[in-house]
DNA sequence: AATATCACG
DNA sequence: ACGTACGTGATATTT
């Protein structure tokens, strides 16, 4: 296959650009170039992955005969977003220009349209064309063998590229049909309305039943009484849709498809536009992409040192004793693995920076001897693992009964600790950032094809990655030094990749019969809530919306409208709560509400969960939550329901394996002991050291009265304001929260305040030194960065102050956990236990307990976390056994 | 893809 | 005058 046309739509990629980049990327001088960064950035990748024949970039030339009369979206926000887009685009073209890219336009039309214009033609010419755009209108001209969509699925470097297939694949619909199917659906995107009630399916679903547009209206007799009439009535709509989406391909350019070879570069104006918006890594990579010399950077730096693409040699031995032998081969160092996706299934990468890397085929691994020359790679007297997201990989090797010691790095981890919030974590991109290379072009994603027509061989894509690995480990473990946080990355992350894997391939027992009753029994009650719902109210409506909810509640039966959201009144369990004994369908609402959550929940949810030994196997998340704490998903078994009831019954289906009980521990307020700690504050650290119930205590030195005087209801606002003031309440929120007058709520957290005043010079402390730094950092050094409290914007900077009181507590709490869940493992297999860690819940752990090490276990547990750290008050741990979840607790 | 709601710590 | 408690993930609805 020849090298392709890119067909660019500068329009399309300089709005995605513009959109996808903050606005605060400007020059010194305040000019903003995040679109011009993002497009040269997409420019670079899309040379360097298509090595294109030639280039056009067409852009929007309005006229007095121009397509659309509707306005596209990016023109009818011009208002919003003035001339910081406009000017930007004018930009984009002088330098698409300069680098001697064909710029296309007519007066009149789209670029879309002169991109049809061209791919027609290359088509006529049997010429492979590759259309670049975010405009799903394009679509419509994608055509086996040599007309394919690039489409730009989001920011500047996530794309998509469609044959004919591909595009089936998205849309249910071929090429050829898109216009009808668009037509019938509408595009939000242009602001054109579609056929009400046709959504993708619908629309899908007609186009392939019916001959084109005509057909379908014509068959509008056939549907459904609502669908027919929908379609009689916007017949019109549906033809003049049409009409405007189908694109112009014969636009006169004056110019064919052999006129966009590359052109010579104008590499003045190149360096001079280069420097005039200070872009020094598009002027490294697109000079080097386009063989030209712009001439060195004047403040040298960083961007210099991106380097070329990642090379690799790959060794594929073919027996066991050569794969030995290339093992043993490897150059001195940290070996860095990659299993491919999905993991493991194809084989092994191993690298060791330098030198060949080692593809071992999956047969391979299950050799003794490959088996013990990996061991020996990898075990307690190796040299050290490298990987990136490596929990995957870690149980994969356990499964082959390869039981990798603890990693040198995972970067991805790494890049956690270096910045928890930063999206930029792939592979791709920290070897771009820290080692100056980039990853040779992966191979073809859904619903592409790779230009050899044949299926990527997974060791090619694995190779590179497990090589770039290897040669992160010095520039990585250099930055965590540099930050402080290698120790957490070394004591706490690496060692707890393999205790969440063991979790995680073990899972947690359920009583499948039990949670089927459950669902079931629910699934009745909704029903009958439902019903009762729709008699109560004098309507039939879906009760899951919102939006018919909100008509039913205010309109019609005329209730008080609370607080809004962005739609409109809300309709949420607070605001339901306060109607209560307005009408007779609030209550009913507030048990439907209650019922439908645990039913899809909980009960669809978790039997959707459920695999191979009846016990449910969740993932837990290392590197989401920007506190340092753990995430759960697939399913969350943090959320299991505990505070009703009906929701506690869900803790009944969760057993332990015959043979077994389950051991529950969990710490006592440790957030609040933590604010103790940090804040030494004298009063709340008396308080947890007289061993009384803290809360009581709070409210007896709060309000001035005895401890026996605490009524409960003062004890739980003590303990609502406890909580509160770890995540920067005020009173507005407290009033809320405890259904009072705000001055009532302010008077309680001055009273607070006064009692514990420690507390409130370390929430202060702490906001003022996160501003000073940028970032916050927990006892352990781990850092977050919080940008938000430099922002302009008033609610976002107070926002940030909140997030910067909160990250020390909850990050403080989540590392100490995180200890305690590395050393409780680690001391269950020293010490030969059989007894094995299934779940934690952020300050709580669960086992399952082989029954003759009952006693140890809940001797041994307590210890090891309460010892986990020493604080300035006591870490109280409860601990509870029981033969269900529901019945382990204190 | 965004929004509203609600489950947990 | 405005918004109003941190951190997660799942579901259903709507665009």
């Amino acid at each position: 296959m020849s090298r392709p046309l890119l067909l660019i739509d500068g329009n399309s990629l300089t709005y995605r650009a513009f959109f996808a980049l903050p606005t605060d990327l400007t020059t010194a001088s305040g000019q903003v170039t995040n679109a011009v960064t993002g497009f040269c950035s997409m420019l670079a990748t899309l040379l360097r992955n298509h090595e294109p024949a030639g280039v056009a970039v067409a852009f929007d030339l309005p006229g007095d005969t121009f397509r659309h009369e509707r306005e596209p979206s990016y023109k009818a926000n011009r208002d919003k977003q003035p001339d910081i887009l406009y000017e930007q685009l004018a930009l984009v073209r002088e330098l698409v220009e300069a680098l001697g890219l064909r710029v296309v336009d007519a007066e009149g039309f789209e670029a879309d349209d002169v991109l049809a214009t061209l791919a027609t033609a290359a088509r006529d010419a049997g010429r492979d064309a590759i259309i670049v755009t975010g405009d799903r209108d394009s679509y419509q001209l994608v055509e086996d063998p040599h007309v394919r969509v690039l489409y730009n699925l989001r920011g500047v470097s996530e794309y998509a590229l469609f044959d004919e297939a591909g595009i089936e694949e998205r849309t249910g619909v071929r090429p050829a049909e898109y216009v009808t199917y668009a037509a019938l659906r509408g595009d939000q995107s242009d602001n054109l309305p579609g056929v009400p009630g046709v959504g993708e399916k619908t629309a899908a679903k007609l186009v392939n039943a019916y001959p084109g547009l005509d057909g379908i209206l014509a068959a509008a007799g056939e549907q459904t009484p609502k669908l027919r009439q929908n379609l009689v009535e916007h017949e019109e709509r549906a033809r003049r849709n049409a009409e405007l989406m189908v694109l112009v391909r014969d636009v006169p350019l004056g110019l064919g498809v052999d006129d966009l070879a590359f052109g010579e570069v104008d590499v003045a104006r190149a360096v001079q536009l280069f420097e005039l918006l200070e872009l020094r890594t598009a002027r490294e990579r697109l000079g080097e992409l386009l063989g030209v010399e712009f001439g060195s950077d004047a403040e040298g730096g960083e961007a210099a040192a991106v380097g070329g693409q990642l090379e690799v040699e790959v060794l594929r031995p073919a027996d066991a004793e050569a794969a030995v032998a290339a093992l043993d081969a490897l150059p001195a160092g940290p070996v860095g693995l990659d299993g491919g996706d999905p993991v493991l299934r194809e084989g092994l990468a191993v690298s060791a920076g330098e030198g060949g890397v080692v593809w071992l085929a999956t047969p391979l691994l299950d050799v003794d001897a490959v088996r013990s020359a990996l061991g020996g790679l990898l075990g307690p007297e190796g040299r050290g693992v490298a990987l990136h997201d490596g929990k995957a990989l870690v149980k994969a090797l356990i499964g082959h009964g390869i039981d990798p010691v603890v990693p040198v790095l995972d970067a991805r981890l790494a890049a956690y600790l270096l910045d928890p919030a930063d999206p930029r974590v792939d592979l791709e991109d920290l070897l771009e950032r820290h080692g100056g290379w980039r990853l040779p072009e992966a191979g073809p994603a859904e619903g592409q094809l790779d230009l050899s027509g044949e299926s990527v061989d997974v060791g090619e894509v694995a190779a590179p990655r497990a090589r770039a690995v290897a040669l992160l480990v010095e520039p990585l473990l250099a930055a965590l030094v540099e930050q402080g946080v290698d120790g957490l990355n070394t004591d706490i992350e690496l060692p707890l990749v393999r205790v969440l894997a063991r979790m995680e391939l073990l899972g947690v027992g359920v009583d499948v019969a039990e949670l089927t009753r459950l669902r079931d029994e629910l699934t009745a009650d909704c029903e009958r809530l439902r019903a009762s719902i729709h008699e109560a109210a004098g309507e039939e409506f879906n009760v899951n919306s919102t939006k018919q909810l909100r008509e039913v509640l205010f309109e019609k039966l005329g209730l008080t409208p609370g607080k809004k959201t962005k739609t409109g009144y809300s309709t949420d369990a607070a605001t339901l709560e306060r109607l209560r004994d307005d009408h007779p369908v609030v209550e009913r609402l507030l048990a439907y509400r209650e019922v439908e959550k645990l039913r899809s929940t909980y009960g669809e949810g978790l039997l959707a969960e459920v695999g191979e030994g009846d016990r449910i196997r969740a993932t837990f998340n290392q590197a989401v939550a920007r506190t340092g704490r753990l995430s759960s998903d697939a399913p969350n078994l943090h959320n299991i329901p505990v505070r009703t009831e009906a929701g506690r019954a869900f803790r009944r289906a969760f057993v332990p394996a015959d043979g077994h009980t389950l051991l529950v521990a969990d710490y006592n307020q440790i957030e609040l002991r933590c604010i103790a700690h940090l804040a030494e504050d004298p009063g709340l650290i008396t308080a947890f050291a007289a061993g009384d119930d803290v809360h009581t205590a709070v409210a007896s030195r709060t309000w001035g009265v005895q401890p026996d005087e605490v009524t409960p209801e003062l004890r739980s606002r003590a303990k609502m304001v406890a909580y509160g003031l770890a995540y920067g309440m005020e009173a507005y929120g407290l009033s809320q929260r405890l259904d009072i007058p705000v001055d009532e709520a302010a008077e309680i957290l001055d009273s607070y305040f006064a009692a514990f005043p420690a507390v409130r010079e370390y929430m202060d402390r702490t906001v003022a030194e996160a501003r000073d730094r940028g970032y916050t950092e927990t006892l352990f050094g781990r850092r977050r960065r919080i940008p938000e409290l430099s922002s302009p914007n008033f609610n976002v900077r107070q926002a940030g102050e909140r997030q910067a009181m909160n990250a020390g507590i909850q990050g403080l709490a989540a590392d100490i956990f995180k200890v305690a869940l590395v050393r409780l493992d680690r001391h269950l297999e020293d010490s030969g236990m059989a007894s094995r860690l299934i779940l934690q819940v952020h300050d709580e752990v669960i086992l399952e307990v082989v029954h003759d090490e009952l006693d140890e276990a809940v001797r041994v547990v307590p210890e090891i976390l309460s010892g986990a750290y020493e604080l300035r008050v006591d870490l109280a741990v409860d601990v509870a056994t029981g033969a269900t979840w529901a019945d382990a607790k204190g």
